[in-house]
DNA sequence: TTGTATGCGTTATCAT
DNA sequence: ATGATAACGCATACAA
């Protein structure tokens, strides 16, 4: 294994100082004249240079790395919201750290400490943990946090929030419209807060139009899994068909759930939507691939994760004001649900 | 914003050198008096003290740092695999650096570029590119590399495979089983080994049973995306039902495509697999979720990422011997082959 | 325009 | 057991 060529080397061929390697071959804007700026790139060139990053970082101070903390990247959400982010990352060139809190927050904050250490300073983050002290003694650090998906309350961390609540009242809203009035919702674990404010829409929107709520809730949610969801769906939506007085339509809290629900109606020979409707929530693209095509409410996945990023870089650059995003709702209308007014 | 507290200034603070209070927060084998350990600790966590890693990487030229570059994350079979890198990276206390090539050899060339830079020594690729001189000249300067999903031939490079072609063969003849004799394969552009090979496992086990293939291939494939392959299996299933002598049995070269197939054929009101047999190649979990729940050939994404990690750290401790790896294709028996044997 | 010298924060070698 | 000092590779203030 050949050791790497430094500039030091470079100046020795080319018999000039380090210094003036350096300023060449970091395109700075200090004058060189030009044929040693030639010689210079031509030895570089040719001795395959590749500079170390983390010297110059060492000395900047800057490490042209962020990281983005999710709690697993088999959530096709997350997925898309990394891949926005990685997108507008690269065209800053940055590079990004990646990283699943599995909803554990002893490995988040892990997590968080290693990447201060690495000199990471933007930061985007879904945070799981409640207690949000160790973020917090970081900004005056130097480190940037968007939060996204997850709320934080405090000062100096951007937010780009999505309406969960308004999300969860149009769901129900919509299924009101077509004239559905026993309207079961089917929920993982209640144990964040984007979670209580879905079902809090569903709530507000089955009170205000005089209905009453059926709720089921996934007793855990150790495992962050797509399978898992898929399974409390299947359970959850026996559950509600169970009862005395069953719905005819079911509200899922997203949509791996409501693919079970699907799934376990269809197992009780139930049609979709002829004999019961389903709407779900997130607005993955495979929704629109199963049968039926699940109408859903979409959360911009993609788009959050290229303004977070986006976010971010202005943060580091320091321009501008700061401000909070909070992204829309929007309904996805497919196949699942069906218009049962005039029955 | 502070700046940070280092080594010199808890030094200060103990009337001590900085070399022993390296020795103390680096956990050195070295011998310092207890006293003088127990009272750096308590300065250090009085301080905040975050140790500043770049300085140690830079000094130990060692990132603790190792790099993924697939074709998209949005891809659920390499989002999984990503899931298993980064737990055992994770297990070892390395950090991974996302990269999304989007099948573009440029691409992927500028990420190699930058992570060298950065000082990643290990990586593992799914190569889109058709030429590897980049990535070989880098093996001596002491970049690990893990050739998974698409293989890189040469030297110094190891290789976790999957047995494509064992895995075309299979799903062919799966459906030959179960008395299917008219068996279409609709693929994305052969462009890659990995295409290639699953095609030719499914045209030698058409041969040898003596059986005319029926093939459909995209025509392009510059988006990498799931709803464009949905979309691809959509009309690739309708050119061949449209065909004189249509297909029993539909087999496709990923979930996605076959989530497309089956799209198309309940379209025009065929059903799976009642009417028609379809096989997907994957093995993804959401097709398990949909209906009919799809037979496919199971790669294992999520233990590949674990076993190239393993791999990559063992070759970074220079630890034992080097070989390749071939997975085995695993057929997933589910609903969506039906057997026509008795009719 | 070029070179010299210093420091970024850390570890490690060599004295003491 | 502890300290002084020299690297690691780079950028830059200052000198020439």
């Amino acid at each position: 294994m050949n050791k790497p060529v430094t500039i030091h080397d470079i100046a020795r061929m080319a018999n000039v100082s380090s210094a003036t390697v350096s300023r060449v071959l970091s395109n700075s804007s200090y004058p060189v004249s030009k044929e040693l700026k030639e010689k210079i790139q031509r030895i570089a060139k040719e001795s395959n240079y590749i500079p170390n990053l983390l010297g110059k970082q060492l000395k900047m101070n800057s490490s042209m790395t962020i990281a983005v903390i999710i709690p697993s990247i088999i959530n096709p959400f997350y997925s898309s919201v990394l891949f926005g982010v990685e997108e507008v990352a690269r065209q800053h060139n940055f590079t990004v750290i990646t990283c699943n809190s599995l909803q554990d927050p002893a490995l988040e904050d892990e997590y968080i400490r290693t990447l201060v250490e690495k000199q990471v300073k933007g930061l985007i983050i879904s945070s799981i943990s409640k207690d949000k002290r160790l973020l917090k003694s970081l900004l005056d650090r130097g480190l940037h946090v968007i939060a996204i998906d997850q709320k934080i309350e405090g000062e100096g961390i951007s937010q780009i929030e999505f309406d969960y609540h308004k999300g969860g009242a149009m769901a129900t809203r919509h299924l009101q419209a077509k004239g559905h009035r026993q309207i079961g919702y089917v929920t993982s674990k209640i144990d964040r807060p984007s979670r209580r404010s879905i079902c809090q829409g569903y709530l507000e929107a089955m009170q205000s139009a005089g209905l009453e709520p059926m709720v089921e809730e996934s007793p855990a949610d150790e495992v962050y899994n797509a399978v898992y969801e898929f399974d409390s769906g299947k359970r959850l939506a026996g559950k509600l068909m169970d009862r005395p007085n069953p719905p005819t339509a079911i509200f899922a809290c997203n949509d791996m759930m409501a693919f079970g629900v699907i799934n376990e109606l269809s197992r009780r020979e139930l049609q979709v939507p002829q004999d019961i409707s389903v709407v779900g929530f997130d607005g993955i693209d495979v929704g629109q691939m199963i049968h039926p095509p699940l109408t859903s409410i979409k959360q911009p996945d993609y788009e959050m994760g290229k303004m977070a990023c986006k976010m971010l870089m202005d943060m580091m650059d320091d321009a501008g004001p700061m401000f909070d995003i909070v992204l829309q709702p929007k309904l996805l209308e497919r196949k699942s649900v069906r218009d049962i007014t005039g029955d």
